[in-house]
DNA sequence: ACACTCCAAGAAATCGGTTTCGTCAATAGT
DNA sequence: ACTATTGACGAAACCGATTTCTTGGAGTGT
């Protein structure tokens, strides 16, 4: 490969004018040509380690997600590809596995690596993120909380997981049940919660919610398939669920069409979006949650905070969008 | 950051002394611990970058492909990550969106950051990789075939279009339609080239394969779709499908379901995987093209290069597995 | 006891850019 | 006409590792 040198050579400069053409700083017109000229010719492009090194940082940022087979979370890729593409910046796109110690080596990496911030979707709520931060690296928290003092940019989970029930409610199931993950994570805690409230004020259990009728589970297909299972083998059944994630959703509707049922008839309301639904997208009560523009937003934060903005930390939240599903034609 | 040179500062000895501690080199005992005190006491990590620029390597290993939402390149991705992780190297996905200019650009992004090798599902036949096979950086083709003379990692197309079709008699179908994507890329064509083998062979037309039972289409969800619908717009409609990828699948699957039709009524076989089918996986034909295997191959064939092996180019060609769907229950 | 081998470890070069510093010439100001 | 200012541009330092070269001291053989 090329190298400054020998473009400088070549064009009868020193290497640091070569430098200074392909940086805009002035040089004199008859020298750029010369030197435009010879890196044409020789094929020249600046090497980016080099540059880095100098620099002390490069246009590369860091996204960190749980699972890219996860379409919430390569839609959110997507976002921040989006944005960070229009500023010159490019992404890496690192799988954490919501494992801690993946988390952690891959933060130590975009450390070393001298890039330029961290799109961070947490696997826990103390990641150590200090290398970065002691280095003036900006990190940004998306889809889930921190403990740390970190923009960060989320979902309202609790209306989310309140919009999907009233759906139901106003659809006019009256047994509306819950696919919830498993416990201790905030996000599927927070959109049950809601599901709680609206169940507990709407729900013909006079307030009372009865536990059956929550489920946990992992938050995979496979549990959301366990769960529905479970709920339809209740003495008695609900007659509509609310699923606090997409993956749950699509396990929970594929039991119901193996059973026989088809929405309409069995109320489905997923906190997520269903991209690939074999069944007409609009069968389904969906609360879009805006997994690309968290990641828009996520990277604009990221790009301001690496342009110099030093203002305090922001959260910012989103809400989701709900589409009523088709409501239950006996009920109507 | 902590430096080598700090590090040999506080332990006493020279930068070169610090470097061969790191790497394994000869050095005494004691002046071993002395340094491994001083880098755990400064926490000291070393600068990838620095390293980098003086290996003239890295261990990243670039992923070029058209579409991180489409959940078969995830796979893929997913079978790369986990393959190069376990030799110690990361992986950097990068969205092409099957255009040439972007590819172009991420592969001299793949030259200047001096990543080990790159692994490509190329847009296009005859992308300029020139840049990285000069500097004798290793290149894999995935999914699609170059004009160029290096390692591929390809799916037997035409016999996956075959197996569809035969799946589709086999169960007892006769009017066998197939939903393609646009002519002129590879991929499709071929399974198309399999359907039309198949149904000239065992359809009711005598040799003869009624030319509006191909659609082209898109190859996304939408044109699927339009496909689908189309189809059963006809005077003498088919009695089942074939698609030539996944997304094309659910869009027919929509139209299908929004017909009020399911499955096993009509015909669905589909290239492809539908891992968020909201119908039971066992409803439809589904001919499993091993994405996650395509990635963990081609990562060996990457890993082995990177290593120095020097071979010939060759060209591996993987076999999709079948999984038959339900039988429709009249023509038993 | 002396020459020779061997090995640990420091000094310095190297990778390829960017940037500071200093020089020299051209232009402006009085 | 002579000094002050500006601007282009080359020389050299710098970023932080790795590696070659070199040196000095310990160990071995006769």
């Amino acid at each position: 490969m090329a190298t400054i040198y020998e473009v400088a050579a070549l064009a009868g400069v020193s290497p640091a004018t070569v430098s200074r053409v392909l940086n805009g700083a002035a040089v004199s017109p008859e020298k750029v040509r010369l030197v435009r000229d010879a890196a044409e010719q020789l094929n020249f492009t600046p090497n980016r380690t080099a540059r880095r090194l100098r620099n002390q940082t490069s246009e590369l940022i860091a996204l960190l997600i749980p699972d890219v087979e996860n379409p919430f979370f390569t839609a959110l890729a997507r976002g921040v590809e989006d944005r960070a593409q229009s500023a010159g910046f490019s992404v890496v796109l690192c799988n954490t596995d919501d494992d801690p110690a993946k988390e952690t080596r891959y933060l130590d990496i975009a450390n070393s690596e001298n890039m330029a911030g961290v799109i961070l979707a947490p696997s826990s709520e103390d990641g150590d993120i200090r290398h970065l931060t002691d280095r003036n690296r900006p990190v940004v928290a998306v889809d889930r909380n921190t403990g740390l003092n970190i923009d960060s940019v989320m979902v309202d989970n609790r209306a989310a997981g309140i919009a999907a029930t009233s759906a139901l409610f106003d659809a006019g199931y009256s047994r509306v049940a819950c696919i919830a993950g498993p416990l201790g994570l905030e996000w599927t805690e927070e959109r049950s919660l809601g599901w709680r409230q609206v169940v507990s004020r709407r729900g013909d259990g006079d307030g009372v919610v009865r536990p059956e009728y929550i489920q946990h589970a992992n938050y995979r297909v496979d549990g959301g398939r366990a769960a529905m299972a479970a709920l339809l083998a209740l003495d008695n059944p609900p007659d509509a669920v609310v699923t606090t994630n997409n993956l749950m959703g699509v396990g929970a509707l594929q039991v119901l069409s193996e059973a026989g049922i088809t929405p309409p008839e069995f109320g489905v309301a997923v906190v997520g979006d269903l991209p690939f639904s074999t069944l007409s997208p609009d069968a389904i009560t969906q609360v879009h949650l805006p997994a690309r523009h968290l990641g828009t937003t996520a990277a604009n934060m990221l790009l301001e905070r690496i342009a110099g903005d030093t203002q305090p930390a922001r959260t910012v939240v989103l809400r989701a969008a709900l589409t009523q599903g088709a409501t239950p034609a006996v009920r109507r």
